[in-house]
RNA sequence: GCGGUGGUAGCUCAGCCGGAUAGAGCAACGGUUUUCUAAACCGUCGGUCGUGGGUUCGAGUCCCGCCCACCGCGCCA
């Protein structure tokens, strides 16, 4: 029997033809498919009702004309009823249950039925993006974790991943920091600790130049000479640079984080003249108050409020190099799409960006990729007031990982003490950073977050650890049965009991959310889809015992489990978590 | 002032293009282990979905007004 990877949307299209075929006015109706509630079916098809409203018909009248005309061969794999005012319910029959559990076996055959989604784009995703000389801390991390995440989930699905950390290398915080470099440095201190030396002179610079307008104007003059190549200044830079490089990378590596492209603004140095000219050939750019700027001129706000593209001292800034990345980006790298994860502060610098590129690239007759900023809210601390870099003091990634590992350590220590040590540690490490990632990405990338230790390593609930032991629990029976999860199950029967069908629903729903996460990128919808599999695998398990001695039974739960192993690692590992056999 | 994001159970959050009796976790209370990992499972309790209108056969979801919180709005990124 064959039977599709996402069967929602063939089953979309099966009602779609129906309804052409009993009569039903073409483009008029709309199926208006939907997960169904699980006591009404897996899938309900809502359309009829709006479409017979409207023709003042008897909902119910039509919904029998759209049956009647629905494929022969669709009910082999549903049963299919109307309910209530003129619903559709579909459900699906437990042999294509089991069809579907058979045909997807294995994480290649999972992404090559996911493949149709992205087959043949080219994304472009620039996450991640720090600046130098300031230590990665928590306000970092959701969108690394979150940018990871989502190249994952593009890639799985079919796309073409170019991975680019748009590090900021080349702005207004250099002409501080080779100020401070040059007026504030303690070589004892540097020498010591790089980084921390060079966030203090950043921080005490930043200070300074709030405090004196001499010393600001200092500050730009040290950024204007960089800019135009000053030797000095460009190695000094360079040096900068070098030594933040390498504390990002060990963050990364933990994080199992990475690049294909690490692209600076500095890196676009050269090409921002050219944003320069033919923005203003177009007529988009004027000059104000000193500056390049653009105006929006149909748009309520950015008629008044301007996106500067060259700042009045001649220097540039984020807006030119960001500029001239969109053309990079659609040029070089030919991307058919580009998305770019930031914190949704930065939302208007987007939006007219956005704006900007389009109308630029109209003008030039360059083909248009699609955009999308992915923002995030802040991360927040106790005092629900954001975690800033120059205030309080933020916690550092670096601490607050090694942190979370620890806890984790003490609490697998205590589950479990038969557990060498080192097995032990390698738990904690894979919870430990497991719960504070998961943390990030479950809940809606749209709001804020609180950050706080009891929230990021509770061990209950939608969390890390009560995934990943839900993965342990079935790594456990087979290694008691003495068989191999990835081995080929036969003889298994299709699903009877309510947990056993309960869960095959659900692990046939993957394709669904897989569509469901990308089409947003929202991580989140994932996590809540994996939660909810861990949730109906953990009533089954205590429900149906695995290991019995009726071998049809036997075979049928042991294929059960053995794709939701599959499925809850393949998630997870999407989502950037590493799993684990024992916790 | 303009704009963005949010306001759902005591707390933290889901709720996808409008659909059938609004769901989880925590907290509180009660139960489950001679049986594959109890970091689990089952049950009870708990909600005028900020507020007032509107559209609709049907609104937590869409439209308008208002209230509250946070964020952004000319040379930081």
């Amino acid at each position: 029997m064959h039977v599709s990877f996402n069967i929602g949307s063939d089953l979309e299209a099966a009602v779609s033809g129906a309804a052409q075929a009993a009569g039903l006015e073409p483009g008029a109706f709309s199926p208006e498919l939907r997960a169904a509630d699980p006591r009404h079916g897996d899938f309900q098809a809502n359309g009829v009702l709006g479409y017979a409203k409207a023709r003042k018909l008897n909902p119910r009248a039509v919904a029998d004309q759209v049956v009647a005309a629905l494929p022969a061969s669709l009910r082999e794999h549903f049963e299919v009823g109307i309910a209530g005012p003129g619903f559709i319910n579909f459900r699906l029959k437990p042999a294509t249950l089991l069809a579907w559990l058979c045909t997807y076996d294995s994480a290649e055959h999972l992404k090559s039925g996911a493949a149709a989604l992205y087959h043949g784009q080219r994304y472009v995703v620039d996450f991640s993006s720090p600046n130098t000389a300031k230590q990665l801390h928590v306000g970092h991390i959701r969108g690394m974790v979150i940018g990871e995440a989502i190249c994952r989930l593009l890639a799985f699905c079919g796309a073409e991943v170019i991975r680019d950390n748009h590090i900021g290398d080349w702005g207004t915080q250099f002409g501080k920091l080779i100020w401070g470099y040059k007026h504030l440095r303690n070589d004892a201190a540097l020498a010591a600790d790089p980084l921390e030396e060079l966030e203090r002179i950043y921080k005490a610079a930043d200070a300074a130049a709030k405090a004196d307008p001499a010393v600001l104007d200092a500050v730009r003059a040290e950024l204007v000479l960089l800019q135009s190549g000053n030797p000095e200044n460009r190695a000094l830079w360079d040096r900068i640079n070098t030594l933040s490089a390498g504390a990002f990378t060990s963050i990364y590596r933990q994080l199992g984080i990475h690049f294909d492209h690490q692209l600076g603004e500095s890196f676009y140095n050269d090409k921002v003249p050219q944003v320069y000219t033919e923005l203003t050939a177009a007529g988009l750019a004027v000059e104000s108050q000193g500056a390049l700027v653009v105006f929006h001129p149909e748009h309520p706000r950015f008629k008044t409020q301007p996106f500067i593209i060259r700042k009045s001292d001649g220097a540039a800034n984020y807006a030119s190099t960001d500029l001239a990345t969109m053309l990079y980006r659609t040029e070089h790298f030919r991307a058919d799409a580009i998305a770019v994860l930031t914190d949704a502060r930065q939302s208007d610098h987007f939006e007219q960006l956005w704006l900007t590129t389009q109308k630029w690239f109209a003008h030039t007759g360059r083909r248009l990729p699609r955009f999308e900023h992915v923002s995030f809210g802040s991360i927040l601390g106790e005092d629900g007031k954001a975690i800033k870099t120059r205030s309080g003091d933020p916690i550092k990634l670096q601490a607050l990982l090694a942190e979370a590992e620890e806890r984790a350590f003490a609490l697998v220590t205590e589950k479990s003490p038969e557990l060498p040590e080192a097995e032990r540690r390698d738990i904690a490490n894979a919870v430990g950073v497991g719960a504070v990632r998961y943390a990030d990405l479950a809940q809606n990338r749209s709001s804020d977050y609180i950050f706080s230790w009891e929230k990021i390593l509770a061990f209950e609930g939608n969390t890390a650890p009560y995934l990943l032991y839900a993965v342990t629990r079935i790594h456990s029976i087979f290694r008691k049965a003495g068989l191999d999860p990835a081995a080929a199950m036969a003889g298994a029967t299709p699903p009877e009991t309510p947990e056993e069908l309960a869960l095959a629903r659900k692990l046939v729903g993957f394709a669904t959310v897989l569509n469901l996460t990308t089409a947003q990128l929202r991580p989140h919808f994932l996590c809540t889809y994996l939660y909810e599999l861990a949730g109906e695998f953990s009533t089954f398990y205590v429900a149906n015992k695995v290991i019995v001695d009726d071998a049809p039974v036997k075979a049928r739960r042991l294929l059960l489990c053995a794709r939701t192993l599959l499925v809850l690692e393949t998630g997870l590992q999407l989502l950037g978590l590493r799993t684990l056999t024992r916790m």
